[in-house]
DNA sequence: CCATTGACATCGA
DNA sequence: TTCGATGCCAATG
């Protein structure tokens, strides 16, 4: 029997540990993920989440290209995978617009050097409904 | 807008 | 094990 098990090597557990970070109704880019985990290369973390076992558990679906873009999922860059992507952005209330940018570009999750950032936008009160 | 290069991890032989 | 090819990108010409 081969094992068809995924490989989880220590730099895919970083990718998907960094992304347990992200929080629903917020979404990162590749660019800022590899910074994230110290590595200059967005594609080994695209990659890495294309065999992500721990889907939906680990919100691959929140990771977008640099240009905003919905960029791909499941080995692919369009069709299904990606109208499940684009769904389960919905469901979280992340939309893009006809022009298949991220509509709300404010929903884009920045690390601030800090994994413990309090407070990324706090205007005044109450501006951000639920 | 399109084509090419860059950088890094994983896979197959 | 080492080499070559690929990939949910990014930046530049």
């Amino acid at each position: 029997m081969t094992n068809d098990w995924v490989r989880v090597t220590p730099f895919r557990r970083r990718v998907y540990e960094a992304l347990l970070e992200v929080p629903a109704g917020r979404v990162t880019t590749y660019g800022q993920l590899a910074a994230r985990i110290g590595c200059a290369s967005p594609r080994a973390v695209g990659q890495a989440l294309g065999e992500n076992p721990f889907a939906p558990v680990v919100p691959c679906h929140r990771v977008i290209a640099g240009d905003l873009r919905p960029g791909g999922f499941s080995h692919a860059v369009a069709g299904a995978p990606l109208r499940r992507k684009l769904r389960l952005l919905s469901r979280e209330g992340v939309h893009f617009d006809t022009a298949g940018k991220l509509a709300d570009p404010a929903r884009l999750w920045r690390w601030i050097g800090s994994p413990s950032e309090p407070k990324p936008d706090s205007r005044h009160s109450g501006s951000d409904r639920m």
